[in-house]
RNA sequence: GGGGGUGUAGCUCAGUGGUUAGAGCGCCGGCCUGUCACGCCGGAGGUCGCGGGUUCAAGUCCCGUCAUCCUCGCCA
């Protein structure tokens, strides 16, 4: 069935058309029938066309029903002109038009857009070939595919090579659960998805690539978060004979060029990047709590441990002799909170780990409030803990902290660790009560030199931070065996506005620091070469320095999409525990594709 | 695996244990020649997520279960 091709896209006729004769495809998006006249604004991605049906027509259309519509472009009268809409100076008077495809009755209302806002968000995902018709959606589709365009181009243009790797690879020992695929042959085996291409892309070092990158899809089968998904896009990239500082000056730059032209040529309502800040992981957990600090906002943590550590107030007194820390927040115009206020900011403090929230209040001098008092430099301070503080205490307090009236001071006791935790969320939550956070703004910064290994309480054993081929620091060497924690890494992430966005390393590449690695993270010589056998083989015939950084793709277009839900950035994702209820998968198969395989579903088992 | 929210018409939501479960939008029918959230009149449409229980009576109360959203754990 042929039928009449477009000669003019539905966003694009002006005054300057008038009097052409032009055909347009794409969707009814709203009818109006006034009864001798019918409207129909007429959608295709490029925008919306009000066309006129003849005086009487016969017509029957439905909204999204798919057209062509042939006619002249007429300017509309001066009253009848519609400021909202790009085209609405003009009008398709249609002479003649063939229904494509009429459309059923729709799951959800496509054409509004408030209603669209609230809809079950399932649905949407059942139905998503019609939820992305909206131009909004349509958008978003548009950034992310101008961003990884954008990524493309920079990249190519520093002679970096694309090279896809294996989807169907083997099960590594990696953080995440893998997705497992069987192998047909052999009954028991299975490929595994991978959780990111990252033996691949060392591999690729050893083959003398020198500078390899891939928009590259990875699998890991983990509790699902509005910011995760079982399958992601990373930017998945690698370099030879670099450092650290090259590393992070490329992915610096091809960050602030492509971000900035997104913003650009969508008109996107945020700032420039102009330049990424660099912390260590240190002073990010001792300035912020946390390693991926929100810097659109300037609040910090200070840590009072000096001031309370010979206090009346027990708790601190405590916590210091303990060898533990008493570090706290001011919570700006704090004073004025309600005791109820107060309890759901402990409750955030405790969910955190933290057994309590000490605080208290300055106020006007002044206002003799119940519960307040005096100090002899003149600070009235009220509620919480003041009773137990001297009057020095306070002013130190003060000095350290940075408070005045009308503030709120918050303080956790505890490990560092906990102080960390329970401080950083109360930030983030302090951001959102007061307003803190600019919109408009990309607050970009690199996190440094984080510790080579975590201690795994659970598991009484020393953990790879990032993963068991990251570098440790030259100079934190000699420590690898007698203080293990206190070894950094070549390691580092970029964040953005509170949310890690990359994470990279300075790989090892001499035999001996590998293993002695594996030796601090307890794998044996036997497990050595069951598990990572052939990438140590591969290191021994001559590997080069290299390290790498992966950005995650679908993070850095919700930050240029404003959005908070990962789904809206994916053309087709999958809700709750990885089920997609558009392709209702994942599915039975046939009884004979399982034998095929060599495999037995079994029933599933009640818990004990 | 834990915690919290939600589940009533196609969609978004109301709904004191008590008559025949309602509204807006959408849909169907009629009217309507300048609308652009078109308007007016009429109509159809319900497994109140599912399964038990309490009660003279359950959308409403109780127990269980499923789905979904958020979240803690988890995600080197």
């Amino acid at each position: 069935m042929s039928f009449t091709q477009r000669t003019i896209d539905c966003g694009a006729p002006r005054l300057e058309h008038v009097n052409q004769q032009i055909t347009v495809n794409g969707w009814a998006h709203k009818v109006r029938d006034l009864g001798g006249v019918i409207f129909i604004d007429v959608r295709d991605r490029t925008g919306l066309l009000q066309v006129v049906f003849p005086e009487n027509a016969d017509v029957e259309i439905k909204s999204e029903t798919c057209l062509s519509l042939t006619g002249t472009l007429r300017a509309r009268d001066e009253k009848n002109r519609n400021p909202n809409m790009s085209t609405g100076d003009v009008e398709l008077a249609v002479e003649s038009w063939e229904i494509l495809n009429p459309a059923s009755v729709l799951p959800f209302p496509v054409s509004d857009e408030n209603e669209m806002a609230k809809v079950n968000e399932e649905l949407r995902v059942k139905h998503r070939y019609v939820d992305l018709r909206r131009p909004k959606m349509y958008r978003k589709l548009a950034i992310r595919a101008a961003l990884t365009s954008k990524i493309r181009a920079y990249l190519d243009a520093r002679d970096f090579l694309e090279i896809e790797t294996p989807i169907i690879t083997r099960s590594t020992p990696e953080g995440a659960r893998d997705y497992l695929v069987p192998y047909r042959l052999s009954p028991g085996k299975f490929y595994a998805l991978p959780q990111s291409p990252q033996q691949y892309k060392q591999l690729l070092m050893v083959a003398g690539i020198e500078r390899y990158y891939q928009i590259a899809k990875c699998f890991r089968d983990e509790a699902q978060r509005s910011d995760r998904q079982p399958e992601f896009t990373q930017l998945d990239l690698e370099m030879s004979f670099v450092t650290q500082e090259d590393i992070l000056e490329l992915i610096s730059g091809m960050t602030m060029s492509v971000v900035n032209d997104v913003i650009d040529q969508f008109s996107l309502d945020k700032e420039k990047v102009t330049s990424i800040a660099r912390l260590t992981y240190d002073e990010s957990m001792r300035i912020y709590g946390s390693d991926k600090p929100d810097l659109r906002f300037d609040r910090q943590l200070f840590d009072a441990g000096e001031i309370v550590k010979d206090s009346e107030f027990g708790v601190f007194k405590n916590t210091i002799a303990a060898g533990n820390f008493v570090r706290g927040i001011v919570y700006p115009g704090g004073a004025e909170l309600t005791r109820k206020q107060i309890t759901e900011l402990e409750d955030i403090a405790k969910e955190y780990g933290a057994k309590g929230l000490a605080n208290f209040a300055i106020i006007d001098p002044s206002d003799e409030a119940e519960g307040s008092r005096l100090t002899s430099s003149g600070v009235r301070v009220k509620g919480g803990i003041q009773k137990f503080l001297s009057d020095e205490e306070v002013d130190q307090l003060l000095a350290l902290s940075g408070a005045g009236v009308g503030d709120l001071l918050l303080f956790v006791a505890d490990t560092w660790t906990v102080s960390c935790e329970a401080l950083s969320r109360l930030r983030n939550e302090i951001g959102t009560r007061c307003g803190l956070r600019d919109k408009s703004k990309l607050a970009f910064a690199f996190v440094l030199d984080f510790p080579l290994v975590d201690w795994n309480e659970e598991e009484q054993r020393w953990d790879p931070t990032h993963h068991p081929f990251t570098s440790p620091k030259v100079e934190d060497l000699e420590f690898l065996e007698s203080d293990p924690g206190r070894v950094r890494a070549d390691c580092y992430d970029m964040v953005c506005n509170g949310v890690e966005m990359a994470s990279g390393s300075i790989r090892i590449h001499q035999a001996d620091v590998q293993s002695r690695i594996f030796s601090l993270i307890g794998v044996d010589e036997e497990q050595q070469k069951t598990r990572f056998g052939h990438i140590l083989e591969a290191f021994s015939y001559g590997a080069p320095p290299h390290g790498g950084i992966a950005p995650g793709i679908d993070r850095m277009v919700m930050f240029l999409t404003d959005d908070e839900n990962i789904r809206e950035v994916i053309a087709f994702p999958k809700i709750g525990n990885g089920y997609d209820p558009m392709m209702d998968a994942p599915a039975e198969v046939d009884e004979a594709q399982w034998k095929d395989m060599g495999l037995q579903p079994m029933p599933k088992q009640p818990q004990a």
